[in-house]
DNA sequence: GTCTATATTCGGATAGAC
DNA sequence: GTCTATCCGAATATAGAC
């Protein structure tokens, strides 16, 4: 693999794991097996390579998202797929987590990609409860645009007290939580 | 305010504003408005005066939390309270935030209040559910501690939504959207 | 108890050889 | 393009004066 690429994965590693403010450049280097010179040859510094990695984590974020989100079945049936596929619930969200660093947020350049990530992510999950609606199979008693965003910040929520508990069950009892409040807006019965 | 108390003070604001590894124990005396040595005199390093700092922290959230809960009305009404409090969104859970750190969850010492307060939190909102089931307030068709795990990721979740969106909307969009949700249990309805 | 040095390592970046 | 050498300030802590 390229060098650049190389420092880039490092660094999408690292984000992860760290965080911004907890990734040094020269953490970078080591995991990348590169020396000072090539980061500073390929990249202007920490922000300038810390941005191009936030920018490819939130590409591969979206793309899992938008395959959860067009599973077979029914507008619930999609949103479950989203909520229940496969994660390593302790490492949190590669994306989410940088919300929480204050250098993350205070530059805009790391964090659009963060901010149009959950932009497009609760756009499109209101757009298939707007569908759900139109077509019947949910009822209309509830606002598409308020109930994706709930969805989002409980996967967001459940990370967050996952690693809080040292455990995934948390995570996993938000997500039944929210399946649960969501299955009751079926039109149909289906849990007979 | 004694120097001890100054310092915990600020050690709370600053994990607060800027997390674990963004806090120096140089910014933190300088906003205590105390020399280096006060400091180690007081408290054997950063992880000691920052678990004394989260303790008092956990404890603070737990009161208000609870105050919330106990306000007047139904379970629906007194989860309601909780999650429309009035909050200073874009700064984020002081006790959540810390979740994201590795240096946190890493140490028994320092995890130990978040975990307690997320865990006493869930149980006191499960409770308040199985209450108001057992009235006939509320439907039985929910579990009361997944739905409670759900309430509580939606607070948390909708930090990070905002601060990712850099307004508080996302926010109040999460929780309109869970509270859209945790209405249609209610036996009756009250939305004439 | 509190202060001012001082020590040591790390973070972030530049300079210049190859 | 990549490397090593080097720089400067910050992070964390210790020593010892007052």
């Amino acid at each position: 693999m390229a060098t650049q690429d190389r420092l880039i994965e490092s660094t999408q590693e690292l984000l992860w794991e760290r965080g911004y403010v907890g990734t040094s450049p020269k953490a970078i280097q080591q995991r990348a097996g590169v020396g000072q010179g090539s980061m500073y040859h390929h990249f202007t510094g920490k922000p300038d390579l810390a941005a191009t990695a936030l920018r490819r984590s939130a590409e591969q974020m979206r793309a899992i998202a938008a395959a959860d989100l067009a599973a077979p079945g029914t507008a619930y049936d999609r949103i479950a797929a989203y909520l229940l596929r496969d994660r390593d619930v302790l490492r949190g969200c590669r994306i989410g987590r940088m919300a929480q660093d204050p250098d993350v947020i205070a530059d805009p350049q790391l964090r659009a990609p963060v901010e149009e990530t959950f932009d497009w992510l609760r756009g499109r999950i209101a757009e298939l409860i707007a569908e759900g609606q139109a077509a019947g199979e949910l009822t209309m008693g509830v606002d598409p645009a308020d109930t994706a965003a709930a969805v989002v910040a409980v996967v967001q929520g459940g990370y967050v007290l996952a690693r809080a508990a040292g455990r995934a069950e948390p995570f996993d009892q938000a997500v039944r939580g929210a399946l649960g409040l969501l299955a009751a807006q079926r039109t149909v019965d289906r849990t007979a």
